[in-house]
DNA sequence: CCGGACTCCTGTGCGC
DNA sequence: TGCGCACAGGAGTCCG
């Protein structure tokens, strides 16, 4: 997936076609990719569950999650896992014969009319509903760490002193720290001049300081970038993101540090493929 | 309780 | 060109 910044890009994209908006109908393709957040978790989820007869008032992000509100304050919180897309297509367009399309919202919008898309082939994603804030914030949301934009050197540091594993799998983990994946993990890592092997609550102050600061400027450059294309990850008019081109190690390994000149590195923690600089990176703490 | 491994899916790209 | 395998941006669950 999508990581946040492509959440984020992606929420902000949407916005201008679904804030005002009312949602004429929905149409559920597959009923196994859509959840119930509370109450009875048999029952069929119902079309005015998925915001149908709703007017949506907002869309809000936390980590990788966005979350389509109406103006009851009910709605859907949709993950697109590793292959998800949620796109709005304007009425009159096309949309290019595509499977794996499994929901499809009919919407009345402030700027256009049309469709909202969600697409995910692996179907790893899916979508949620709740019928209250609370309920979205209490199932859901609040097993999840600090939001990784504005993660503070405080707020890591405090975190990352209890923790026995190497900092590329504390970052990883969403409960610890929500947002980060795979690609901005490596990224931040390197930024900071953090070895990914570092034993976490090894690491002294200063450099958790740095990691901190890592984290939020890669996640914001990456948003205004419009985030990663690795393969599949698209916005919600269907365009692509320009950060891939940024990247200083993830799929870089094998090839020279931009910085040193040292060939990059590659292994495997928390069963991701995880690049780095053995020159730049410095490793804290004792691993076994 | 914690951390590591496995599992869910489809698509793609590589080597033979 | 075709086939089989490894691997991919995530994360819940199970097991030691």
């Amino acid at each position: 997936m999508p990581e946040l910044p492509e959440i984020e890009h992606l929420r902000r994209s949407l916005e201008p076609f679904l804030v005002g908006a009312a949602v004429i109908g929905v149409r559920l393709h597959r009923a196994d990719i859509a959840h119930r957040l509370g109450g009875p978790a048999r029952r069929r989820i119902l079309a005015r569950e998925l915001l149908a007869g709703s007017t949506i008032s907002s869309l809000l992000r936390h980590g990788k999650n966005l979350a389509i509100v109406s103006d009851e304050q009910s709605g859907i919180c949709v993950h697109l896992g590793m292959s998800g897309q949620l796109r709005f297509v304007p009425a009159g367009q096309k949309l290019a014969p595509s499977d794996h399309v499994h929901c499809v919202w009919r919407i009345a919008g402030p700027r256009d009319t049309g469709r909202l898309v969600f697409r995910d082939p692996r179907r790893f994603g899916g979508i949620w509903t709740f019928s209250s804030l609370e309920e979205l914030q209490q199932n859901r949301w609040q097993a999840l760490g600090p939001d990784a934009m504005s993660i503070s050197a405080a707020a890591l540091g405090s975190k990352l002193s209890k923790v026995k594993r190497p900092i590329k799998a504390a970052l990883l983990e969403q409960s610890f720290l929500a947002g980060v994946g795979n690609i901005y993990a490596d990224e931040a890592l390197f930024a900071a001049g953090i070895h990914p092997i570092s034993w976490a609550r090894e690491i002294p102050g200063q450099a958790i300081g740095r990691l901190a600061g890592a984290i939020r400027k890669v996640m914001r450059q990456a948003v205004e970038a419009g985030g990663s294309t690795i393969r599949s990850y698209v916005d919600g008019n269907g365009q692509g993101g320009e950060y891939a081109a940024a990247h200083k190690v993830y799929g870089r390994a094998g090839q020279p540090c931009v910085v040193c000149g040292r060939t990059l590195e590659h292994g495997r923690i928390a069963q991701r493929t995880t690049v780095f600089c053995a020159t730049c990176q410095r490793q804290y703490g004792y691993v076994r």
